[in-house]
DNA sequence: CGACACATGTAACACGTTACATGATTTG
DNA sequence: CAAATCATGTAACGTGTTACATGTGTCG
């Protein structure tokens, strides 16, 4: 959702071609989330086709300039007038993966932990260690940078409270009765 | 990909039914993220179609029981011992959104900020006054918690930057000439 | 000339999400 | 009996992502 925003909000600003949109996206987010331009073209005909673009006539050097409808101009209106709200829950790749994992006999979430630890504190300072060119870079970073934090962070209270519970309640098995492991209803 | 993951993971302990493989991700999530039935059926497909699982004969009672193949068992035992690596990185909406209204002349990025800001407090306000069942449910809370926390420093650190640079670098123009405003290719 | 960036587009696919249809079973 | 829950599925759609084809212009 937040490209095709993105992108109708920088068309309110005045008429682009595809391919300079891609060069804005890019510059105003100090190339953080790389776009690949096919997908310019794609979202704006989605634009397009929900009425918010407008596909204008080949310029002198042959560029198809797109222009932003009212009903487009509204929506950005409303996209910059109202917050961003997570829905109940943002789906989080790792909470999800950890919530499973930990539930699931045989599985030593200790080690998940830590291999994730790993993985995560070597982001952090990968993040931690990016130049800063512009002040955009650095904001965006900045982004970056905090949630990283907090993902350690989450890792290791995690695992000082399954420290704390070494009978951590979250081993359960299956609600309902059924086979425990193997594959007994086709034979092998 | 987490929750077909996550289903592939449940079925690595054995077989399962559509309607019962939702209520296990509930389960084990503590329902933190609602996972729509039509969603279980179709990533079943899914899996099926790339050899994941296989889709069993029906029970006495009608019950489709699906197991997981070889293939389907090294995919999960792939997933839980790598960590989860945020891309270059995370497409993150409010990031995002913020880094571009940032560049746009017209808006008032301070206000911008402090809505934002309202609506992440009161979002963590609710998270942290989320009843905590359970060890599931609480460790799950605490992923929300640490990245409501984090989006909040955030935006205050943002604010923050902002009013040491009043005249702040984010205020660019587009690179290209362009027109600047209005509809300059067609007529209204 | 050859390599490379510019520029536009198409086609397919990924996962996730929702709406809908259908029927069996349970329960107030 | 009526309503709710259980259970299975289908069909369509959303954004995002990638691979590919094609052509122009530029620069060493």
């Amino acid at each position: 959702m937040s490209v095709r925003q993105s992108l109708l909000a920088i068309l309110d600003q005045g008429p682009c071609y595809g391919y300079q949109l891609r060069a804005e996206f890019d510059r105003r987010t100090a190339s953080t989330w790389p776009l690949n331009v096919g997908q310019i073209y794609n979202t704006l005909e989605r634009l397009e086709r929900d009425g918010l673009v407008e596909r204008g006539e080949p310029d002198v050097q042959g560029h198809v300039h797109w222009q932003i409808t009212d009903a487009g101009s509204e929506e950005v209106a409303r996209w910059l007038s109202s917050p961003v709200v997570r829905a109940r829950a943002t789906r989080d790749e790792l909470a999800i993966k950890l919530a499973v994992a930990a539930t699931l006999p045989g599985v030593d979430v200790g080690v998940l932990i830590s291999t994730q630890r790993a993985a995560s504190l070597s982001r952090l300072e990968e993040i931690r260690s990016a130049p800063s060119a512009d002040f955009t870079a650095s904001v965006v970073n900045d982004s970056l940078l905090f949630a990283a934090e907090a993902e350690l962070r989450w890792l290791d209270r995690l695992d000082q409270r399954l420290a704390e519970h070494p009978d951590h309640a979250l081993q359960r098995e299956l609600s309902t009765d059924r086979p425990r492991r193997g594959r007994p209803v086709r034979a092998a």
